[in-house]
DNA sequence: GAGTGGTCTAGACCACTGT
DNA sequence: CAGTGGTCTAGACCACTCT
């Protein structure tokens, strides 16, 4: 007659709606850059108050997944080029400059996924995968080095897809083109010489030093959807990281 | 008789006494650890609802500048070496394993700022400020060699304070010891080559590539008060990076 | 002017901590 | 038990946008 080990879990009201909603999101009954329902609509559909439903699109706005106007509505978030740009571009010119980056691409190919590839994207044995290779340039100078590795099941077809438009960033083309979202991305940062090849296309010298990032992305359920290993060119660039 | 530039600023009831508070802490009325007045306390003293000052205090726990416990009361913050460690230390091992990491001091010494120290620490000309160089061990091994920057003006006698101590955090040293206390710190990260003297402590071979870590390390108005340099050897390790 | 999000209030009840 | 933070409500007013 041992208690629970965990106890019934009480769910605050506004969690629950946060949920419901993010389903809904999630299940795409609203496009990104639509607007939602208003908050006193939102209240009235769930029977709680609009208190109780704004605290819910509160935590969706911090998460990033929604984003609030005043006197125009709360609107599902967007990977604008501002946006993947502002969250997920980490690397500055050391002299604080700005410089646009522009991309020229490499290759694109279907292949089977390697174990590491499995495992990082969460993919079963033998799925296909697709593998794009980049340069990214700033300041018409290469800086980063890119392969870009993406499920199949995902992206069917997005090496011809790509031959049409070319996109500099991918996460807006990945929404509008095949409906997945972005909404977070885990990465990992080491240093490591640059091989033969990355020293020719980064036009360096081989065993400069670079700094790798390995970058997890990730939509609603934690699940991947892209993984990415970039060799970066920092000698008067750097990667911004700030603590709290 | 154009309108004012700036208008007339509105601020929100709970962004001035959250404001408020935070000078009240900044100016020492309650030390880290120490339990602030109750939100129904500060309702009264500041003339607003319970609802408003909660608000404002709940911004002050999403900078990490108090804690709250719920039964118990609000908290100002410390530089536990929980905190330390999950807030300020972001390299983990490849394969997941956790090590705790020891310290190893190498020098201690006061000198005049080099213009590089001045500007990243915002000193006047000709400020004194001492130098600290260690190296961090993870599982015994020499992982990371640090330099360590801070003004003689915050931290006089530093030197032989740690003579005594030899603190594995500087950062709950600061706050108990000298009433400093970091709450954000700006890392850049570059990738470069070891130098001799590195490579001997690291135990690797010159030119290796190791990751830079470029870190000023502010307090309340973002006034820096520490500016470290450390160089981190990634053959097993990672810096981990969360973007959303 | 109607509708949106943003602020503020006053009061209620809950969960948890101490005594 | 009283006191704390955490949730929820109902209603008011403000700032802003669009028509």
């Amino acid at each position: 007659m041992t208690p629970p080990p965990t106890p019934p879990a009480f769910r605050p009201l506004f969690a629950q709606i946060k949920e419901l909603i993010v389903d809904r999101i999630r299940a795409g009954e609203w496009q990104p850059g639509e607007p939602l329902p208003s908050e006193t609509e939102f209240a009235e559909f769930y029977q709680a108050s609009q208190g109780t439903v704004r605290k819910a699109i509160t935590e969706m706005a911090d998460e990033n997944l929604v984003v609030r106007f005043r006197g125009k509505g709360t609107f599902v978030a967007s990977h604008t080029r501002e946006r993947a740009l502002s969250h997920f571009f980490k690397l500055f010119r050391d002299d604080g400059g700005k410089d646009l980056p522009s991309s020229r691409p490499f290759s694109c190919r279907r292949q089977k996924a390697t174990r590491a590839m499995e495992e990082r994207l969460g993919l079963e044995r033998g799925a296909g995968v697709v593998v794009i290779e980049r340069v990214r340039l700033l300041d018409e100078r290469p800086l980063i080095f890119e392969i870009v590795v993406v499920p199949e099941a995902l992206f069917p077809d997005v090496c011809a897809s790509l031959q049409d438009s070319l996109p500099n960033e991918f996460y807006p083309y990945y929404e509008t083109k095949y409906g997945v979202r972005v909404i977070r991305a885990i990465e990992q940062l080491r240093s490591v010489a640059a091989d033969e090849r990355e020293a020719e296309i980064l036009e360096i010298a081989v065993g400069t030093p670079v700094l790798e990032i390995d970058r997890v992305a990730v939509t609603y359920d934690d699940k991947p959807v892209e993984w990415r290993r970039s060799r970066c060119n920092t000698r008067d660039h750097h990667y911004l990281s700030v603590l709290n």
